[in-house]
RNA sequence: GGGCGAUUAACUCAGCGGUUUAGAGUGCUUCCCUUACAAGGAAGAAGUCGCAGGUUCGAAUCCUGCAUCGCCCA
């Protein structure tokens, strides 16, 4: 690596984008990012696999960001740290922009044979597959890439396939005709997970129907008047008084003029509507209930591109809309539309392909779920898997207390095919096995055909849903064998479980859940400890950033503009666990200006060494240094905090703590006090030494939050090694508890805040910071006045003194600019300078201040209750504060009266 | 309809075990190109902690109710 660089080739403003590449080709180049079992303590994370075909996006970039914070950090602590990545081959999101790029070549994929079809879905895969990945590594992600994963390889298929017919042979799928959510657009079955319920402003149809035999009618009240046309029932509750003579006789549909019964259940809500109900029994889950439990008539009115069916009879291959409004027309002709009732009602829509959800009738494979929940349940709510922020514990029990059955089989092609073969149109002329070899076997067997061939059979259409095989992901991508065999390999063995998962609450239910049931299941144990939930990144209007609405930044632009490194702590900055991040450039702006003020940080202290220039190994401070032991204290101190933050995953806690180290305490202060004592001169070589070795300790803190900037300053602190000296292999700085001192942090707290109140002085009566002062300090006792005199260096370095005094007892000046802290008098005598008013108005001011501070005091002092009741230690500091401010009050009274004579 | 959560400075949010008259970043005001950094420095203004009760010696923090908003589930 370079030798340290001389200042004028430091540019004043930190240019990430020249380093990003380089660092990141040697860190992978060296194999810092691999990992291979050992007998060091593992950490694993698996990433979220995002679809294969995907780019990234600002919830990638926020989600991969805090991976890598955590791994980073890991590594540094000497663990043997593994995150796992890969893709997911997202079955109906690919699938649907696969269809999409066909259509505009004018091929559909009816026009396909399965094999063709795949093939272009393969290539479309090839093409776009690993954009994704290859962003990842722009923003720094430290995945172990030997180990890229993609949910349709070989293996990984063949576990997925492994876990059906384990499932299935151990009872708990089952094939079965049920409602369930289709999707018209895509024509494929969805979980009740992939529907999206809107609430929507529509129109309640209230339409008669005729009495049979007689001149009544009955009125029903409906949202979709177009399944009227599938009715076999009208239902009305056994208790409404309205409609009791109406039971067991007979409705006559509209249009159709089907005879129906009129039932009673209790399920009608007799406020809703008319209080009266229709059937239909084909086309809504509940209808579907009551008609099981009544024997009533399925009439399937509609074809699976939502058109009508021929048992509509009316309006037959005519769009489910389109029939609604010529139904609506035809019944408004026939008298029979009564009334049209505005009202807000919630629709489901099909989470990829925004179509409008038909509930539907079908014949799927499901999963059965109630028992395999009950471990997965229990072990989050007794936070043997922690969930943080916790409160997504609550909608976790929830769900699991009310789990359903998986539909687990989707009418498409890309993914995993169902091993389910079929040799007769029974309900149960089927077989499940891996191989049609296999199938075969057992279909003679089931069937007791012993002559059936490879021709009398054929194989289920259908492909699982994607999530099926995401759900092994955590085991699968260490060893795809597992599912069947049941052994764990060495891998499996070392990183399972795995340690953390970040990843979005949106997928809390079709991935977490899942995956600790898997987990579960197959391994008698969690896939991870702890779930770490990111928030939804939104922009500044609170909107869901998304392609359509096109408020979404490309994250790969802002990296560019403004570094890696940048953008990272921007979106930190503002997202503690589960909170939604409203994303605004701005943020990068501040993560970019902190970069550069390290950079300037690095290279104000380059300016400062020569040839000769050493730095030590390892940090000594000069311990009769007040600036040196406090400065340590602050480090070890954040050293503490920083851990515990990152312990209970505050992520961002952990920043701001670095972040104001660095800022506040290093540059501002700290770097202020070793600059050279004469302008244009060198900082002298042990003072510059120390303040790179706590630099360098510091670039270790930051490196999981911005690993660019502090690899690359790292390797200008000094000639590393070899490339093992890395700082992404360094260590974590480990906490001290001897570094840190009370005492020598509070005294110069003391000096900061004399400091402060002198520049305040020189603010309040405009005074420039190169007038000289003569500063007089009456401190509050002998070892305050020792203290401050061995320090005095401190004020002439920065401030312009031209004489200083600090005793114990004094005499104080007259006509002067005074503050009082923590009980210690600073006088700056502004003889003629002086505005006496403003000077009275400042210390009335404070007098105020503390007037207020000291009521609420003693207030509490006041209160038998309070001191009855309170603990010791708390009365007790509450009387020193008391005593404190009436100490600073009297001073302050007597400083002001001083003034008039 | 059921559940969960939020409401703190102009904005975005912290505040984890109840005890400095509540913190950060951004923005705002004033001053400053002072031997790194104007993407900077210094000083400063700014909040009845959504509303109403309750528990407690003490509540932004715990409890109850209400209002508004958001999310999840049916």
């Amino acid at each position: 690596m370079d030798k340290s660089t001389a200042s004028q080739d430091i540019p004043k403003h930190f240019n990430p984008g020249s380093i990003e590449d380089k660092w990141y080709s040697f860190w992978e180049d060296n194999g810092f990012f691999h990992s291979e079992p050992d007998d060091r303590e593992s950490y694993t994370v698996v990433i979220p696999p995002p679809n294969v075909t995907g780019v990234l996006h600002m919830g990638h970039m926020l989600n991969n960001t805090i991976q890598d914070v955590l791994v980073r950090r890991a590594r540094m602590q000497g663990k043997n740290a593994c995150w796992v990545p890969g893709t997911d081959h997202a079955s109906i999101a690919t699938e649907a922009k696969v269809v999409q790029k066909l259509r505009k070549e004018g091929i559909t994929k009816a026009d396909l044979t399965r094999e063709e079809f795949l093939e272009h879905a393969w290539d479309w895969t090839d093409e776009h597959g690993g954009i994704i990945l290859q962003q990842l590594r722009k923003l720094g992600a430290s995945c172990d890439w030997e180990r890229t994963r993609f949910t349709l390889e070989d293996d990984l298929y063949e576990a997925v396939i492994d876990c059906f017919i384990e499932l299935y042979d151990r009872g708990y799928i089952y094939r079965g005709k049920r409602m369930i959510n289709w999707d018209p657009e895509a024509q494929t079955a969805l979980s009740d997970e992939e529907v999206i319920h809107r609430e929507e402003q529509s129109k309640l149809y209230h339409v008669r129907y005729k009495i049979k035999d007689s001149d009544e009618w009955v009125t029903i009240a409906t949202t979709r008047p177009e399944t009227i046309l599938a009715d076999t029932a009208v239902c009305v509750n056994p208790e409404d008084e309205r409609y009791e003579d109406l039971i067991g006789k007979t409705a006559i549909i509209p249009m159709v003029e089907r005879e129906v019964p009129i039932i009673a259940d209790d399920y009608v809500d007799m406020e809703y509507g008319t209080g009266c109900l229709k059937i239909t029994p084909a086309h809504d889950e509940n209808d579907y209930e009551i008609g099981q439990k009544h024997n009533l008539d399925i009439i399937d009115m509609l074809n699976a591109d939502g058109t009508l069916s021929e048992e509509a009879e009316y309006f037959i291959g005519t769009d489910r809309f389109e029939a609604r409004d010529l139904v609506i027309q035809d019944l408004e002709e026939s008298g029979q539309l009564v009334d049209v009732e505005e009202m807000t009602n919630k629709v489901g829509y099909s989470e990829r392909t925004d179509a409008i959800i038909e509930p539907r009738l079908s014949l799927q494979w499901f999963c059965k779920m109630d028992e395999l929940a009950k471990p997965a349940q229990e072990n989050v709510m007794n936070d043997n898997i922690q969930f943080h922020p916790s409160k997504f514990k609550n909608s976790y029990n929830h769900w699991m207390e009310n789990i359903r059955d998986w539909c687990i089989s989707r009418q498409l092609w890309w993914g995993q095919r169902i091993p389910a073969w079929y040799y007769g149109d029974g309900k149960k002329d089927y077989v499940v096995a891996k191989t049609e070899d296999e199938a075969i076997e057992k279909a003679r067997e089931k069937s007791g055909n012993a002559d059936l061939s490879k021709d009398d059979i054929h194989q289920d259409e259908d492909v699982l849903d994607t999530w099926f095989s995401s759900w092994l992901w955590p085991i699968t991508v260490f060893d795809p064998e597992f599912i069947r065999t049941g052994e764990a390999n060495e891998e499996l063995e070392y990183y399972y479980p795995t340690q953390d998962l970040v990843t979005a609450p949106e997928i809390m239910f079709f991935w977490v859940a899942r995956m600790i049931i898997a987990g579960y299941e197959f391994e008698g144990e969690k896939p991870f400890s702890n779930v770490y939930y990111t928030g939804i990144v939104r922009d500044s209007q609170r909107r869901k950033m998304s392609k359509s609405l096109g408020n979404s930044p490309d994250p790969i632009k802002l990296m560019e503009q403004y570094g890696t490194d940048g953008v990272r702590v921007g979106m930190l900055f503002s997202s503690p666990a589960g909170n939604d991040l409203l994303f605004e450039e701005q943020l990068c702006e501040q993560g970019r200006n902190f970069a550069n003020k390290i950079w300037n940080a690095f290279r104000f202290l380059s300016m400062n060494r020569s040839e000769e220039t050493t730095i030590s190994e390892t940090l000594e401070i000069d311990e009769d240094n007040l600036v040196d032991r406090w400065m340590l204290s602050r480090v070890h101190e954040t050293i503490y905090a920083i851990n515990k933050d990152m312990e209970s995953f505050r992520i961002n806690e952990a920043l701001h703590k670095i972040y104001s180290l660095i800022w506040d305490d290093f540059c501002d202060w700290y770097i202020e006090l070793i600059k050279a004592d004469e302008p244009g001169a060198n900082i002298p070589e042990e003072r510059l030494s120390r303040g790179f070795n706590f630099f360098e300790k510091l670039m270790k803190l930051l490196h999981p939050f911005m690993p660019f900037i502090t690899e690359e300053i790292w390797h200008h602190i000094r000639e590393r090694r070899n490339n093992e000296d890395a700082i992404i292999v360094s260590s974590w700085p480990a906490f001290d508890k001897q570094a840190v001192s009370d005492s020598d942090q509070a005294l110069f707290t003391l000096i900061q805040k004399m400091i402060s109140a002198i520049r305040n002085i020189r603010a309040e009566f405009k005074l420039s910071p190169k007038d000289d002062i003569n500063l007089i300090i009456k401190a509050r006792d002998q070892k305050t006045a020792k203290a401050l005199h061995e320090n005095e260096w401190i004020f002439h370095k920065l401030q312009a003194i031209a004489t200083f005094k600090a005793e114990a007892e004094l005499e104080k000046p007259g006509k002067s600019a005074s503050a009082v802290i923590e009980g210690t008098e600073l006088f700056v005598p502004l003889e003629g300078l002086i505005d006496l008013d403003k000077e009275r108005e400042r210390i009335q001011k404070e007098i105020d201040r503390l007037e207020g501070f000291l009521k609420s005091v003693e207030g509490k002092l006041n209160n038998d209750g309070f001191v009855n009741n309170a603990p010791e230690e708390v009365v007790q500091r509450e009387r020193q504060k008391k005593e404190d401010t009436e100490t600073n009050l009297e001073k302050l009274r007597a400083n002001l009266e001083e003034l008039d004579q």
